[in-house]
DNA sequence: TTTATCTGACGACAGTTGATGTCACTTTAC
DNA sequence: GTAAAGTGACATCAACTGTCGTCAGATAAA
């Protein structure tokens, strides 16, 4: 069906260089910087009262830029968020690793809570990733609810991998799994919200107690 | 300087009874009916997605009457999450009072937690606690902040209560209960966002063993 | 009954927003 | 050097929102 000079050349970019700049290097640059004008203003003004206009004029680009790469605010909402968390994700593991002694417990868990609220400590980066991307859409609910089963599932299984045998219900475990999640997650929240006047240390050491808590209280087997 | 009639008459309702009501009545009437849209509405479209129409054709009201008694739809929101969770607060203490035997520590809770737990099986109640609360403003962040801090204070309160002497510094006590009610909290939250599809004392009982977890864990005195 | 208040339906207004288009100018490819 | 593609500043468009005003009719007080 005609897919002729016509609908060639109104595909998205022919490919020619421009600047020194391939047109795949152009899209990735531009994207970067809508992912950074993103965070910027999603992380200071929030979600809501950014507009289009506004993140154009943060990443120094024009409007048809902007609906060049993403379809929506809430598109790139997804994207920086997308990118924060995976991220962090990578260092709380890292760090998780780096800390080899794997058999005290205490210095794993440390590592992983000291590593995660290090993170949180750019400001931009806990306002979107735990105030702007509520309540947004579905669609981002979805994606919320998917990261955060992510983050518990890694705390289960770090649990599993120090514990021998687990001896929890898989409903339950989800649900302390989510929960310490949660612990984790309002304690960064409060963090951000009280302009980070608490020390790290407290907030490590309160958490890692709740964990450690748990773990002697599990059902033990052998 | 003139407060003569002009001045009277503009003054919010002259007070006169109407169809039987007098003027405190209606107010009174209308500010109910704008709750009940509020949280029909914030908690099904949305926050961002409600606007002044959609609330007075919910309330079966006109435009006029929602802003004699609110300024804003934030007003507004404000005043719900305010209500609802005034009221869960409520349910709360009364469960804890009412499970009396306040020595095996577990009852009383037990019975908090499903008092809490129960409240938020109302799903427009639960979205708007927990989501559409969030990223608003900062006055709406710093009642949310209030509000976890009430709930935090209850908890340990009842902790200092039940255990004599509480040995943990200050500063970490507030962590923890923040962290603890971030725990019950993100349990809601993911209850509700998965539809419900966990039971209600597999919840319950996932926070109760890690709040006795931590109670097991806390320095000893005496 | 008459007059002032209360009510609901409706329209008007300005301000924003997302989204698209125009036009002159640069840069590249042929 | 010439045509086509890329770029940026700006205009345009409809849609929506908060907010306020108008007006006829219902209700209560005089």
């Amino acid at each position: 069906m005609e897919n002729t000079q016509e609908t060639r050349a109104r595909d998205k970019q022919s490919g020619r260089t421009y600047g020194g700049e391939s047109a795949e290097e152009r899209l990735a640059r531009q994207r970067r910087q809508f992912l950074d004008a993103g965070l910027e203003l999603f992380g200071t003004v929030g979600y809501r009262a950014t507009t289009v206009r506004m993140l154009c004029k943060q990443a120094g680009l024009t409007d048809r830029y902007f609906y060049k790469t993403f379809t929506d605010t809430e598109d790139l909402l997804a994207a920086v968020y997308t990118e924060s968390l995976d991220q962090i994700q990578t260092e709380v593991i890292a760090a998780i690793n780096a800390s080899g002694n794997r058999q005290p417990t205490s210095g794993v868990i440390d590592a992983g809570l000291e590593a995660f609220f290090t993170a949180f400590e750019n400001a931009r980066v806990a306002r979107v990733c735990w105030l702007e991307v509520l309540g947004v859409s579905p669609r981002i609910d979805a994606l919320y609810t998917k990261r955060i089963e992510q983050f518990a599932d890694l705390l289960l299984d770090l649990g599993k991998s120090v514990l021998a045998d687990w001896r929890l219900p898989e409903a339950e475990t989800r649900i302390t799994g989510l929960a310490l999640i949660g612990a984790i997650s309002q304690s960064a929240l409060h963090w951000l919200l009280e302009d980070y006047c608490s020390s790290r240390s407290s907030l490590i050491s309160a958490n890692s107690r709740l964990i450690h808590g748990l773990i002697n209280i599990l059902p033990k087997g052998s």
